[in-house]
DNA sequence: TTCTCATTTCGTTATTTGACGAAATATAAA
DNA sequence: TTTATATTTCGTCAAATAACGAAATGAGAA
């Protein structure tokens, strides 16, 4: 129970949603979402433990940066089939077709050194 | 978006996934939900507001009783896909089954007087 | 109509959440 | 090793949320 309410309140906020959608078309560290989105790093950490917690998400060390990625293998089966439905959701909505577009200038190595 | 957050906050709550749940075996009216919840009628007439809002839901007046019941037939697709997930959610949970079997014994004839 | 009672709305309160900046941590580069 | 920088953690604040009881609403019963 508590797990699922969990899940559910990963996907409850605007700015965890939009990272969802960034991260399906590729990998990226705190500071390019950062840089999307327009946060505090601090803020953008804490929605992807959030995220990560729930099981949307995966880290992994690359260098200077934590690459996020979408975990395709979550273990929990209802996150897996929550995850099957993500890419049919608000690609309409202009403010991610925004994000995407985006995500594909910044560089990390340009934008990263705030 | 906004919409999309709406939906997910309405599932971020373990009372309301506990409603949800319920009505997957029989409408119920407030008081009857009330009963099993052990929550004021107004906090679980709040629940019942939201879950609508996000579409999970329908009212219907039924004599001195507001019957409230799943609504198989959404207007958004994706809240259709969400509840075609339910039925396969906390199936295990002891609190879930506790209170489906609770929701057998309720009698709003009995206990909406109170 | 008036009364009763199920439900909703409103106002209040305690808790949770999302945001920030500062400080701590970790790691690559110098 | 020291320095630089990406990230996380911590403390704080404002806003949102979930709970309650009281008051308002609405519909059937008397």
């Amino acid at each position: 129970m508590r797990n699922y309410v969990k899940i559910f309140k990963a996907l409850s906020d605007s700015n965890r949603l939009r990272i969802l959608k960034m991260l399906e078309d590729s990998p990226m560290c705190v500071c390019e979402i950062r840089a999307v989105l327009n946060l505090a790093n601090s803020t953008v950490s804490k929605h992807l433990s959030l995220l990560r917690e729930a099981g949307f998400i995966l880290d992994e060390k690359n260098g200077k940066w934590v690459d996020y990625k979408l975990n395709d293998k979550a273990e929990n089966l209802q996150v897996r089939k929550l995850m099957k439905l993500l890419p049919e959701w608000f690609n309409d909505e202009a403010r991610i077709k925004a994000d995407k577009r985006k995500l594909e200038i910044v560089d990390r190595n340009k934008i990263c050194n705030i």
